[in-house]
DNA sequence: CCTCTGATTGTTGGA
DNA sequence: TCCAACAATCAGAGG
């Protein structure tokens, strides 16, 4: 199974304070993409930029990839810490 | 020890 | 408010 094709919705959280995880490279992407996207095709649903979004993502290449995998990696560092807090919160 | 699934992240746009 | 495809990412649990 692939991770794309569970995913039904955002469910619950189980833990009282999940610390949110960090985001992916795809929704640093996305938030500089959709804007790109978007405006090469005004009007187009989100169920075509959406493709569109994937699609660009995998033609990108890991060059094209580093600042948006930097700021995941910087945004990991970031759950890392509310993890910290998170678990200093749970096992105080 | 190693593997896997589940849950989660954010985008748009309409109902 | 919620959901849909898209991709990535991680943490916990199990054998």
């Amino acid at each position: 199974m692939s991770t794309t094709e569970k995913r039904k919705t955002t469910r619950k959280k189980k833990d009282p304070d999940a610390p949110k995880r960090s985001l992916s490279a795809y929704m640093f992407f996305a938030n500089e993409t959709r804007d790109i996207v978007r405006a090469e095709n005004p009007g187009v649903s989100f169920g075509q930029v959406g493709k569109l979004l994937g699609e660009r993502w995998k033609k990108l290449t890991a060059d094209e990839k580093v600042p948006y995998e930097t700021k995941a990696d910087a945004d990991k560092k970031r759950y890392e810490k509310e993890k910290a807090e998170y678990v200093k919160r749970n096992g105080n």
